[in-house]
DNA sequence: TTGTAAGCGTTATCAT
DNA sequence: ATGATAACGCTTACAA
């Protein structure tokens, strides 16, 4: 029971504070927003009784008169695949530490996206997304998302037209794959590795036509002769399945990069203990990621590393820089890429 | 522009939809809402205008006046590991599909619950909250948490005392861990295996301490010696070490259990690229969970399978059923476990 | 520095 | 079946 004589049932109220701090609820409100001009000691009576309480703002109030949910919308094709899984993980930290929270969605895997999906998330009002989709253009998410700003994940390429003279229309992350492809690159080819074939992941996905595009430019400027392509999807068991038939009814390979490191695990396994090859002796394997699996000793991989903390540490710097300058032109940041070398080639 | 001569900017509100259909803001709200009444005609032609407006029902407007947010915490020590990402992958898929959204938190991993993250995440006000921290007891989370309901995972025991003549006082998840330990017991029983190890996951969490007591349990009415126990804590790494301390100081095994896939993962490494040793020929080893990683070529592992989509539903359905009768007594649900045989026993 | 009043977008209540 | 009105709990003018 409290001094009203009433069990604390249910939760506690601004009105409650002020009433048993004798100050009106518009200084409980000021005692939680720390811009506010507030008298040290009233705010520090205000907060103790708030906690004694157990108060604390409910942010859906809050979230109508501010516009601002504090709900980040992580849209994801799938939670357990591992380089989305430690992306999440690392995020949700992050955001946590800034004030925010995650509100995940999940959509099909087949990389299409779902508009009912944006429309129930809308209803959430994020105040921003950040689509793990691949071939979403912001343009699309744009349309759903009022007070929400997209962040876009891209490539650049030195090949490819850059954006208008006005410069990219959304906030993006550009992430530089030269760096670390062009590293595997050199390392293949310094044990003279002739014939090299690109597993691919989803084929319409935008990370893999970047990295195939990528390794094919890196491999021409080496003067070899561009990579045969096998069609896969990012996932171990199609990974697995295209390398039997690869060595099978194909004709085989000298080294395979694979579009991430789940597909190399696949490759791996497919060479060791279906074809009774060697790795890295007889073939040679580089993924990409560098999730925690690689280094497990049954991989030991070689693999193009994307630095996570260093991405999501970009990703937040972007999620806060737009909601505190609604205004401001297209936000960028940058990303590089370089190769983590363990026993799979050698 | 619209009608009134303004860019659709911003998001359109009830009132707009309501101005453009010629009905009052009520019929809008009445129109998203299936269980009133309203004339389907009336209906249509607002859901239609709603949808050219591209409008939603605002959540957190709805929330302050309804109380419920359609929200439902989830607290992780890490998101990564494979268990709970899948785990919270199929639960973001089946909230998604009942009108939830999964807000995620992350807590530190050492499994002691944090009270400043239980209070961060009421703010938020969480209709319901699945904790998957071992060994947070639910009157914890309740004290934090008014409008929600905790849910719990039991390890129900033959030899515990049960709760009092009352039954349970908190929602709860019952994992019968007997059926799979047992069939994995017998199945090396069968393989007249001498040496049983038991390696350990977290030591504190509720999930190991049921694990390792059930195995006693079922070795002893197998009429087997108790298994000697090695330390871990769920991880690769430290079960990879355990498992070369065990075999180069200590006295080895014949067969290892591990208290999850993953570090059964960790020993099969250590057994054959560090040891030299024979899978299954040399060491048996069983884990815990049949993650999709169990059946990857590398490792082919038998282990104690949850049906995680079984689970799945049934958090769901103790979510719903609560949120539907907040005052029914104490609800539960059942779960079984069963052995699935692959290659690392035989 | 502090309090009063208005309003955020929705649903519930009570009329009609 | 439908519409007016009052909450919901908070923040942000504006006034003192």
């Amino acid at each position: 029971m409290d001094k009203d004589g009433q069990m604390a049932r249910g939760r506690a109220t601004a009105e409650m504070v002020a009433r048993q701090a004798n100050v009106s609820r518009v200084a409980v409100s000021r005692a939680f927003n720390s811009h506010t001009s507030l008298k040290p000691e009233k705010r520090e009576l205000i907060l103790r009784i708030a906690q004694e309480l157990n108060y604390t703002p409910d942010r859906a109030a809050r979230a109508l008169v501010s516009g601002r949910t504090h709900l980040i919308g992580v849209i994801v094709p799938d939670v357990c695949s591992y380089w989305e899984s430690q992306e999440i993980d690392a995020l949700t930290t992050a955001l946590q530490n800034e004030g925010f929270a995650t509100l995940l969605f999940k959509t099909r895997s087949d990389f299409s996206m779902d508009e009912k999906l944006l429309a129930y998330m809308r209803g959430f009002n994020p105040d921003s997304v950040i689509a793990f989709m691949e071939n979403v253009r912001p343009s699309t998410l744009v349309r759903f998302l009022d007070r929400a700003v997209p962040i876009y994940v891209h490539y650049p390429h030195p090949d490819a037209e850059d954006d208008g003279e006005d410069g990219p229309l959304y906030d993006r992350l550009n992430v530089l794959q030269h760096g670390g492809i062009d590293q595997a690159v050199a390392l293949l080819q310094g044990y003279n590795t002739r014939r090299i074939v690109y597993l691919s992941g989803a084929v319409k996905s935008r990370s893999n036509v970047a990295r195939e595009k990528m390794l094919r430019t890196v491999m021409a400027a080496r003067g070899l002769p561009p990579p045969r392509v096998v069609i896969g999807d990012y996932s171990y068991d199609t990974a697995y399945a295209a390398t039997i038939d690869l060595f099978r009814v194909g004709d085989g390979a000298d080294a395979i990069f694979a579009s991430n490191d789940v597909s190399a695990f696949g490759v791996i396994d497919a060479l060791r203990h279906e074809l009774g090859l060697r790795v890295p002796e007889d073939v040679k394997v580089v993924g990409f990621d560098d999730i925690a699996q690689s280094h497990w000793k049954s991989y030991d991989l070689t693999t193009v590393k994307f630095d996570l903390s260093e991405r999501v540490r970009a990703l937040v710097r972007l999620i806060l820089r737009r909601l505190n300058e609604p205004d401001a032109p297209a936000l960028q940041e940058t990303l590089h890429t370089s190769l983590v070398v363990r026993g799979t080639v050698g």
